[in-house]
DNA sequence: AAAAAAC
């Protein structure tokens, strides 16, 4: 255990597998199949595919655990859709077109991203695929399960809907994928699959994959799988290696300025900033809007076709920021999202990893930054001891916000939205706004513009570039916060 | 302390 100047988290040091990576063309699948997976770009699997792949085609359930960012999703996709090619289902005529595998995902977003790759292996061969969740118009989706389709991906709810409304028969579905399995089968999730698995004949193939699974989870799981096989990539519950990880001590005050201040220190493209609650992460979507960020909101409280709107904007460059609650945590793909910033500590371990997952993918760099404050020490500690990582607490210099500003903007906004009271009881109103006041009128943006930005000064008072210069490595976070001993130094 | 997933 060293004391000295360290990152947050140890970088990890774990051997290397020297295996060389086996190409795809090398695995017994159907040249439909393999032309789609060049098509892709893809030459060589990843580790989890590399062992799931094999264990799915001889048609064992697999418990499947992989870092994030590695191909969990081709690993369970192409093995299925090679199966259902080569056992074609004889007992419906090939014409009815019966749901022969069912893909279940936590968040609506990743159904359509899991089913965008489902699409994208099977676009050469006859097999069909739809995607169901909720949000958006069923007739759609109703005429595309009644038309036929082999493979279905879907939320929970919406599938539910479906299977009431009849426009489904799920009683000759072969395979059944969970994607974030963990999520799936949490307290919050599990009635909704435990009855959906009620329709699904008991003779099939079940496929669980997350990169995250507690050993609560992985006994519950248990009794949906029939002599499963485990395949884990190095050890479970890790976040990538590329990761760099970096806990800052923050006030509440404080959090967005160093955010702010690292995005340009680091000169970071783009970042998701994640929130805890619904509501805190649509203000500070709007707090940094108003700093004139180019920045998109994603949350439950967001109408369907918002959210579809803020990924898309956020996926094709269109805006600098996402900030997101944990909808956004899991599965979501990002092509080389830089950064990604904690503003609040999340509430599960779980989480942290998934969260921190969508940067670093597929062997790129990347950027994790979580903001705690004194009441997070709890969680953090959680955090420690899950991804099995000591993590040192750092401090962040940043220029204070001004307090002035604060104000000026909340009297407008009141000037602005109660007009009529304002009218009716003058004397009501605070003494100082008068229209003399050069500032009285000018818009919040503007008037935020003629602020000299505070990572200017910082950067002027350090040539130094990059975040260590601002950052001082503290004590460890178990002994600052006095939290338990993460673990007895042997004895 | 929350979020997600159906209408």
């Amino acid at each position: 255990m060293s004391d000295t100047a360290s990152p947050s988290v140890q970088p990890d040091t774990a051997g290397a597998e020297p295996a060389p990576p086996a190409r795809f063309d090398t695995l017994p699948l159907d040249p439909k199949l393999l032309r789609a997976v060049a098509d892709s770009g893809y030459l060589t699997m990843t580790p989890i595919q590399a062992k799931a792949i094999p264990i799915v085609l001889q048609g064992r359930d697999v418990m499947g655990a992989a870092q994030t960012g590695t191909g969990k999703t081709a690993a369970f996709s192409i093995p299925l859709l090679q199966r259902m090619l080569k056992h074609e289902n004889s007992s419906v005529s090939p014409a009815r077109h019966p749901v022969r595998a069912l893909v279940l995902a936590p968040t609506r977003e990743l159904a359509d991203q899991v089913a965008e790759n489902v699409k994208k292996y099977a676009k050469h061969t006859h097999l069909r695929s739809v995607v169901v969740f909720g949000g958006v118009d069923m007739k759609p989706q109703t005429a595309a399960l009644k038309a036929g389709v082999e493979v279905l991906i879907a939320t929970p709810g919406r599938l539910l809907d479906h299977i009431e409304a009849k426009n489904c028969v799920l009683n000759q579905v072969e395979y059944v994928v969970l994607d974030e399995a963990d999520r799936m089968l949490d307290i919050g999730f599990l009635p909704d699959l435990q009855r959906i698995l009620s329709f699904l004949p008991k003779a099939r193939q079940t496929l669980l994959f997350s990169a995250t699974f507690s050993p609560e989870i992985k006994r519950l799981a248990q009794s949906y799988l029939q002599d499963p096989i485990l395949v884990e990539t190095a050890r479970p519950n890790q976040t990538a290696s590329t990761v760099e990880q970096r806990f800052i001590s923050a006030t509440d005050d404080d959090k967005r300025a160093i955010i702010k201040q690292i995005l340009k220190e680091r000169e970071i493209r783009q970042a998701i900033v994640f929130g805890n609650s619904k509501l805190g992460v649509a203000r500070l979507a709007r707090s940094f809007e108003r700093d004139g960020l180019r920045t998109a909101a994603l949350h439950g409280d967001k109408s369907q076709d918002e959210r579809l709107k803020s990924l898309d904007a956020f996926k094709r460059g269109e805006v600098d920021l996402l900030v997101a609650t944990d909808v956004a945590a899991r599965g979501l793909d990002i092509a080389d999202l830089p950064a990604v910033f904690n503003f609040d500590v999340p509430f599960n371990a779980e989480d942290y990893v998934h969260r921190i997952g969508r940067t670093g993918r597929a062997g790129a760099s990347g950027l994790a930054v979580t903001l705690v404050t004194k009441s997070d020490a709890r969680l953090v500690a959680d955090i420690e001891k899950l991804i099995k990582r000591t993590i040192t607490l750092d401090t962040f210099e940043v220029e204070p916000e001004r307090p002035r500003f604060e104000r000026r903007r909340r009297d407008e906004s009141v000037e602005r939205e109660d007009r009529p009271a304002r009218a009716a009881s003058p004397a009501l109103r605070t003494p100082a706004p008068s229209t003399a006041d050069p500032f009285f009128n000018k818009p919040y943006e503007a008037s935020s513009r003629d602020e000299p930005p505070a990572w200017e000064k910082a950067k002027a008072a350090s040539p130094v570039k990059g975040l260590s210069s601002y950052i001082k490595p503290k004590r460890q976070v178990a002994a600052l916060f006095g939290a338990k001993k993460p673990a007895p130094a042997e004895g």
